[in-house]
DNA sequence: CCTGTACTGTGATTGTATTCACAGTAGCTC
DNA sequence: GAGCTACTGTGAATACAATCACAGTACAGG
């Protein structure tokens, strides 16, 4: 669970504090890092340069030296950085080292395929549990994961020790549902609905509008013709 | 439907010319203007001023008129914005006055969620065809739209007139299936599989990894706990 | 018709992210 | 073990984005 990374056995650690003040695209950035990283890693590959990292990333190695350099210094200075080590330590500094427990709201088409994906336990990140007001749906399995009604929110939040949701439902009442599940002690939220919500300061969200990456990219492509 | 707004009619065309060079968050947000605009027109709302909106949007309202003077200006001063009419604006600045044609790649579980999505359409985005290299899936339909093997790829592209793509589909030989895209003529890709792609410099790659995001929040929230 | 008000659009300013460029050094060569 | 090489980590410089603040103006009210 969210227990704090045991004792020191796999201290050792490189990283400072983290009190630099990161800013939030080097953390978009530390994900491809480590997940560049790992395929290095089952390819055998042992340390590697920021040249080369940068490279399969897609930035430049200045730009991946200072992201690193939030944290403290991992590199050696000659062979580069070891592979296995800053993929751990990457995944120390985003707590994706220990499986954390999410929730899943809105069992629709969309959150049966989230279900599905394998890609999360691979991060780390575990769907617990599931919830739906379609009373078709509470009480069933999906994916070896029980939807539970809303009336258990509370309970089963804290029984599984979420502390990150995932919102895959309507955007009719979502605000309120949204309001209570921050009452009940989330603080990460990461939005499917294309509704804006708001919650209380100490929480986070996240917002994930397919279709506006779309627009995007239809503007993009637009604009160029003229270039 | 996807008519072109027939004559002159709706034109008086506020927007310059889009030369003042605007930025990627500029454009991104444009879609969320959007998206409460049209809220606000179903509500009967006519004129709104940019204190209103930019709360609406979560912006600040100086941003909100930036943003919008990138590419003209719009506003009366003292009504503020034509709701409707500024709606219409941003989705021709996008190029979403007119429904374009979008091709899926890989109808697993998350493809097929992506096609029974309506919000696709309503922004202007249709899904024409879809392919697979699962020979249980050619040349079934799936809601409402063939799905064609790689074969047919230049040809299908060709017919529906198919500018833009989705790709859902596995990370192995992802490479060597967009530059076929790209050679297809295509330029704009909307990629969800978690692998880096590489594409001819005329082309446009949005990239949406929701691992990534959830990692993001872990971070977060870890990182927030002793402030 | 004139004055006051409150808005937009934008130059000027501040703040933040990225890139440059190099000091300092671990290891390799001979 | 001295000298060379090529790397990291980071101060300084640059580029970019957000915010401030106000000039200019359309309208309301009298
Ligand atoms: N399907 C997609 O590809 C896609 C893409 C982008 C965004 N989205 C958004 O994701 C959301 C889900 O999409 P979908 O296609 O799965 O829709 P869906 O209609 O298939 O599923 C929505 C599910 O949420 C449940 N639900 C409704 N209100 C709820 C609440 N208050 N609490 C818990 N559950 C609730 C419904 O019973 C239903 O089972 C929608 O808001 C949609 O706009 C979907
Ligand atoms: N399911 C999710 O919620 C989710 C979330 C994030 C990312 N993704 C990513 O999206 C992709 C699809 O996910 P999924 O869950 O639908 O997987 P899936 O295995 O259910 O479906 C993948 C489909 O793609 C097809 N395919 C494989 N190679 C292809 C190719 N070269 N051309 C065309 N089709 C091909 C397969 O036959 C299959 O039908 C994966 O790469 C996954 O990592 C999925």
């Amino acid at each position: 669970m969210n227990q704090q990374s045991g004792s020191v056995v796999d201290s050792q650690a490189p990283e400072k504090r983290a009190d630099k003040h990161v800013s939030l695209q080097t953390v978009e950035r530390l994900s491809a890092y480590r997940r560049v990283l790992e395929e290095l890693d089952r390819d055998g590959v042992d340390y590697v340069h920021s040249h080369r990292l940068a490279a399969l990333v897609g930035v430049t190695p200045a730009q991946l030296r200072r992201d690193l350099s939030s944290f403290g210094s991992f590199g050696n200075i000659s062979r580069g950085y070891n592979v296995y080590q800053m993929g751990r330590t990457i995944g120390r500094i985003m707590g994706t080292d220990a499986t954390q427990a999410v929730a899943l709201f809105g069992v629709g088409d969309l959150g049966r395929a989230l279900l599905s994906y394998r890609g999360f336990e691979e991060r780390g990140f575990h769907i617990a549990a599931t919830f739906d007001v379609d009373s078709e749906k509470v009480g069933r399995v999906f994916a070896g994961r029980r939807c539970y009604g809303l009336d258990a929110l509370e309970t089963v939040l804290a029984e599984f020790d979420v502390h990150m949701v995932v919102l895959a439902s309507r955007p009719e009442g979502l605000q309120a549902l949204v309001d209570r599940i921050a009452a009940a002690g989330v603080r990460a939220f990461l939005n499917f609905v294309p509704k804006r919500i708001t919650t209380p300061a100490d929480c986070f969200v996240e917002n994930t509008d397919i279709s506006a990456k779309l627009e995007k990219l239809s503007f993009l492509v637009r604009s160029a013709i003229g270039t």
